[in-house]
DNA sequence: GATTCGTGGCA
DNA sequence: TTGCCAAGAAT
């Protein structure tokens, strides 16, 4: 019975719940970076992100008079990286604007940069035990099989729905423990394949256990393929053996990382042709490619690459930062002090193995 | 409403 | 190997 929801969902957590380090503290400001970082992100990759951020950013205020690329390395490998830098810059407001401490209501923490619905309905019910409903994947997995919904959920209409059920069932004495309640079991037991409906505390009145529609509820229409892509990059070494990256634009895709230039390969072109061509427009430099460094296949959010590293000499030209924000050269020591990409980190890693001697045959001539 | 934004785990 | 999905937000 649906009166019994919250009841019986929240027995069930009590005795249940996973030991998660958010949940020992209620100081908001720890509260609200566990939230930006789960967002879209699993419980099991962001415990070590959320300790190693919050040791060096211990209070709003550290956070607020960090330096970019300090909050950057600290999120580096935990992608969305748009969410490093929103909470970086909402850290600054909330330290500027209310004196370091999170605001209580939603249109003032809704105004914040990087918190949405989910977050701000998150972070007042946990952290301020206001009866906000949060709507996540899970909820909408756990709220659409319980009430036989089986229209597409990539409509807003479902969604407005499975929000306005959750609204219906969310107690006001522990909003905050029945938001994370739900998202539990949807984490844990009413999961996307192979629900475990037996150990389930509210399946005696959930429609798709009832009707075994587990399998087909909540409907998900396709997405469509991603595009395949050929990246061709360059590895240069200037005279001190040091090698040249370049910083990318704030508001681009991977914005505020660092990696080797290069680019997409054109159709008809070669992978040389490609460094050649991308060198000259990013860095305004002719340059001669030489032997290739790695290849590796790589998936982003919304297409998938085939990099390929050749190391090249520059035959003419001083590079320039035509493209990106700006160059740096950096010993193989200096590569690790800069956050790059997953991509571009494999290349990293493998270049940290490299011998200094050993760049000595790729010097510019 | 549809797209853009990372990365890792899993069947 | 491939596709799906994960405590979504911004445009």
């Amino acid at each position: 019975m649906s009166d019994r929801f919250a009841e019986n969902l929240l027995t069930w957590y009590r005795r249940e719940k996973r030991d998660l380090p958010w949940r020992k503290t209620d100081d908001p400001y720890r509260i609200w970076v566990s939230e930006i970082m789960l967002q879209q992100t699993r419980v099991d990759t962001v415990i070590p992100y959320w300790h190693r951020f919050l040791a060096a950013f211990p209070t709003v205020h550290h956070l607020a008079n960090a330096d970019r690329q300090q909050v950057l390395k600290l999120w580096e490998g935990l992608g969305y990286y748009s969410r490093g830098r929103n909470l970086h810059d909402a850290a600054r407001t909330v330290a500027d604007k209310y004196d370091g401490r999170l605001p209580d209501t939603y249109e003032k923490i809704s105004a914040l940069k990087g918190i949405g619905p989910y977050s701000a309905a998150a972070i007042l019910s946990i952290a301020f035990n206001k009866p906000y409903a949060v709507v996540d994947g899970n909820v909408i997995r756990v709220i659409t099989r319980y009430f036989g919904i089986e229209e597409d959920i990539r409509s807003a209409s479902v969604r407005n729905r499975v929000r306005e059920h959750a609204e219906e069932l969310i107690p006001n004495n522990e909003p905050g423990d029945f938001n994370q309640a739900v998202m539990e079991l949807g984490a844990t037991v009413c999961t996307p394949k192979n629900p475990q409906c037996s150990s389930c505390p509210v399946s005696a009145g959930c429609i798709a256990n009832q009707t075994s529609r587990t399998d087909v509820i909540p409907y998900k229409s396709k997405a469509k393929k991603i595009p395949h892509h050929k990246i061709g990059v360059g590895l240069i070494v200037n005279q001190s053996g040091k090698l040249l990256i370049a910083l990318r634009p704030e508001d681009a895709m991977l914005g505020g990382l660092w990696e080797f230039p290069g680019g997409k390969n054109d159709t008809g072109e070669s992978l040389e042709e490609t460094v050649i061509r991308e060198l000259r427009e990013e860095l305004g430099v002719e340059v001669r490619v030489s032997e290739k460094y790695m290849q590796l296949k790589h998936a982003y959010s919304h297409f998938k690459i085939t990099l390929h590293a050749y190391w090249c000499t520059i035959i003419s030209g001083n590079p320039q930062p035509k493209s990106s924000e700006k160059l740096k050269w950096v010993s193989l020591d200096e590569l690790e002090q800069h956050p790059f990409p997953k991509a571009n980190k494999i290349l990293v890693e493998g270049l940290q193995n490299m011998q200094p001697e050993d760049l000595k045959r790729f010097l510019i001539k």
